[in-house]
DNA sequence: TTGTAAGCGTTATCAT
DNA sequence: ATGATAACGCTTACAA
């Protein structure tokens, strides 16, 4: 009995309503162009049947989705979190729902998560970082996505991109390590293959060594995953060597809490012993003890930003504009002058 | 000059091949049905032509999408982060492809976003908790769209979770609590409006109280937000009043970890003169400092099951059935005896 | 094994 | 202001 009841389509709303599917459709897309009282009854009638539209028909008739896809490399720490919770917002203040998807830090997983993306009609995609496979901007090209970076900033790159210089802010965080009075530093680096942003940030450090003197091939380098066990691991490895570094710029906040909580399980004592400095200032940077000295990257207004240049490349208002966010140093209790006799 | 070459279809491939479209179709999604030389030919031309098929157009051909849709409340912290990581691989190993969106804890919002993956033809959805509007879940029904909900196991609900009772393991952490000492216990907790999951574990600390003679209305349970600086300003308010709890019972870590820096600040020191904990294990209840006494919830292994379960339900292979994960508590350091004369 | 052709649920172009 | 109707790109009986 009772026959099943499947979800209503346009069709089924446009004979409720004793009018025909165009007019339906408009009085969805745009409602002006309908005269009041038609319009009213069939919004009732979609009332009543439930009835919302059938988004891949929908993309397929209007060729837009109002949908924008982001493909960040993890959500397993709250590097992107806060960043990526501001681009959300800005983009539903301007009709748009985001998408997102993680790759793991993996590039094949990462094409195909854009490719996926794409595939459902994604209008427009975030990006995090430069460096990708031609191949993959071909293909954005070839489907007219327009893709934007974030969490790097190259002005002459290929795409447009809103974010900061990971090499300049690196590079001032390592200046002002040295000026604190280190000389043996030493790095805990995210892998640098395929990582735009882990490279420059390495470079940063290299190039301020370079302008205080230092010679920065023999700067010990460490690359590895960015996770706290990590982080834990590589400074382990750091201080076994002789001479212990009396610095340790790690390439994250999550590298260097992973050293810290190392640090303590070793019983040597932070900043006393070594300094340590982080990357991002997340909140583990300010509830890690001692509190750590880092980048403070202002991620809610890249966010932002990238929301809003985002949705001007997809109503070709833009060409794809890039910015360059400003960040800054946070000095907190985890650097400080390297022991007497270092 | 030149043609603006856009993106082929499956027709563009067909024609170069010299086959029907139904034949590239079949090509690519049941190969075994085409034999070898055509397929061999037509995968070289959907290689040379960088075809990839039109999402929308198969999901309105084919009734499936093979996407998995997750509305979590927030990305802002880590709580979800690990469970839906674990989540993601199982489901990529299993052909899938997971979108994810968060609601900021906003009903309207999350209605928003399970319409939004509904509408783009997610086959399967996972939903974070089990209170929301009956209207949702026969919207559902409506569309034929499976559910599951996670970090909650409710045996009886409407819908089949994969989760943990929340009431039973913050029970057994009061209990602890109790057993260590404490009388005089305080409470902050997640906004409980909307929230089961907050909600429950309220009660299992009022249970705990109740069966050990202790007066459960007099418990002082605040109520915020799950943000750091939410617990912190609750941990003030809590320490504020006389006689002071000695011991503070918090809805999650993220809220413990608030209390934690405010007992700095104030210089109120942890355990000694106030026992913390958290509630859900994420790496921070580990990073901070005194350590966190936590519920430990198997994040992985949750993710891992409601996938298995939410793609079984999708094939039609299960009705649904509710799995419940067993959680632990982990002592640390911030759980100790009440100072003397408490 | 392969081809033909009828949908799938919209939007958009023309008419009216 | 509204109605027909042709796309949109793909899947899938059904035929051959």
């Amino acid at each position: 009995m009772g026959k099943t009841r499947s979800a209503p389509t346009l069709n089924d709303v446009a004979s409720h309503a004793g009018v025909s599917t165009a007019t339906v459709s408009r009085c969805l897309n745009s409602p002006n162009q309908v005269v009041e009282t038609t319009r009213v009854r069939v919004l009732q009638v979609i009332e009543e049947l439930g009835y919302t539209p059938n988004f891949a028909a929908r993309v397929m008739a209007a060729k837009r989705s109002f949908t924008i896809g982001a493909i960040i490399p993890t959500m397993d720490n709250a590097i992107f979190a806060r960043g990526l919770q501001a681009f959300q917002n800005e983009l539903r203040q301007n009709g748009y729902t985001l998408l997102v998807s993680s790759s793991d830090y993996k590039p094949e997983i990462e094409k195909e998560q854009i490719r996926a993306l794409v595939a459902r009609g994604a209008d427009g995609l975030l990006l995090i970082g430069h460096e990708r496979e031609n191949e993959i901007y071909d293909y954005l090209k070839r489907h007219q996505v327009p893709a934007l970076v974030a969490w790097s900033y190259l002005p002459d790159a290929r795409q447009p991109s809103v974010g900061f210089s990971n090499r300049d802010a690196m590079f001032a965080l390592a200046q002002d390590v040295i000026n604190t009075g280190h000389r043996r530093i030493a790095m805990i680096s995210g892998v640098t293959a395929g990582n735009d942003r882990a490279q420059r940030r390495v470079q940063g450090v290299r190039d301020a060594l370079q302008a205080n003197g230092i010679c920065a091939d023999d700067m010990r380098v460490i690359e590895t995953t960015y996770e706290i066990d990590s982080g834990a691991h590589a400074f382990r490895d750091l201080m076994s060597r002789t001479p212990r570094p009396t610095a340790i710029i790690c390439g994250n906040d999550v590298l260097a809490v992973g050293a810290l909580r190392e640090a303590r399980r070793m019983d040597v004592s932070v900043p006393d012993e070594v300094s340590i400095t982080g990357f991002d200032d997340i909140e583990l940077a300010e509830i890690a003890s001692p509190a750590l000295t880092t980048v403070h990257v202002p991620h809610r207004e890249m966010g932002r930003k990238a929301a809003q240049e985002l949705i001007a490349m997809v109503n070709g208002t833009s060409k794809g504009v890039s910015t360059c966010i400003d960040t800054h140093i946070v000095y907190r209790a985890s650097l400080a002058t390297p022991p007497n006799g270092a």
